[in-house]
DNA sequence: GTATGAATAGTCAGATCTGACTATTTTAAC
DNA sequence: GTTAAAATAGTCAGATCTGACTATTCATAC
């Protein structure tokens, strides 16, 4: 549902057609969600099935018909509902690289360290890229806030794996 | 690529049946994979037709034929290079639950507070789950690290936000 | 004026994923 | 020995998602 919770919530601030809504996402909200244009429009048109939106055809001059999506009185109760047990929640996400750990002994053990050396240089450079952007408005600040917090986290488990490996090589010699 | 990885790896150390396949995933791997029993069947038909993965009918005695899958060498190279290719990587997970901060300012203030401590007792549950769990063996015992390390950092971020909102309440009165 | 590229708005076939189901065999209880 | 429950093995229709595409209009440069 947080897909849907984000196209409600932003058709709730002004009633918009696709392309402006994925144009905002594409720009803003990259960082959480991986929604993508023919997604959107797909759910857009689910939604209008639920009755949560409205779509009227908006024939403005000589352009092809857009399709203005407008929230309901229902997708605004969907939302506000939504809302509010996304915030309580806690579902933690699926490191999907993680896999590999499973096969951790398939792997030698100078290539284990060579491998997370430059895993941890991509996080370094992700968190200087986070810190480039300046303040944002309202809650987005808590968006950054949060995955720079957890790019941190990363870095520093990362760290520890590290030398975790150097320590036991050394250990051997 | 992370659940064909997940497949072809289980299959190097022995060959099986998508069943003992998802019976060991469900029991073992429920931290780092949300791979269900439908789409497992499913990759193990695609990774056929690539070749990864050959399958040959058991039918011993008087069970119905199973379908055995066994890995092939292009399988095994294929699972070398994404093994390296995924542990150099990094991908940061979306937070969808975070989708809410966006709309941060449609909660009363109260409201976010005693949503947040709700989250947060969640967090500290879980973490009281992974610590329970006894050793694991090998890369495993990394994934279990992980995850735990993430569930607190998760829980640090969750404390601050909900004091940082206590005090600005203090602020107000 | 017109060719070219960018912006605007959306669609569609095909890939991926899953809830709910089928079907057989084994085990256990009586 | 028969019935019920659990274990075994898999399937399928339908939901969801996306890469690649279409089609129109606007900007600009020549």
């Amino acid at each position: 549902m947080e897909k849907e919770l984000l196209l409600l919530g932003l058709l709730r601030k002004q009633k918009m057609h696709g392309y402006r809504l994925m144009e905002f996402i594409d720009s803003n909200l990259h960082i959480c969600t991986d929604l993508k244009k023919p997604t959107a429009y797909y759910l857009l048109e689910k939604m209008e099935g639920f009755g949560w939106v409205i779509q009227h055809e908006d024939s403005n001059g000589k352009r092809p018909a857009k399709k203005v999506y407008e929230i309901t009185d229902l997708g605004e109760t969907i939302f506000q509902s939504t809302l509010r047990s996304h915030l309580e929640k806690f579902e933690p996400p699926f490191f999907s690289n993680d896999t590999v750990y499973i096969f951790w002994d398939t792997i030698p053990e100078l290539d284990r360290i060579n491998l997370l050396q430059k895993k941890k240089s991509i996080i370094e450079n992700e968190i200087k890229n986070l810190e480039k952007i300046p303040e944002h408005f309202g809650g987005t600040q808590i968006l950054l806030d949060h995955q720079l917090f957890f790019l941190k986290s990363e870095q520093e488990w990362v760290e520890k794996l590290i030398l975790k490996l150097l320590t036991n090589k050394v250990k051997q010699t």
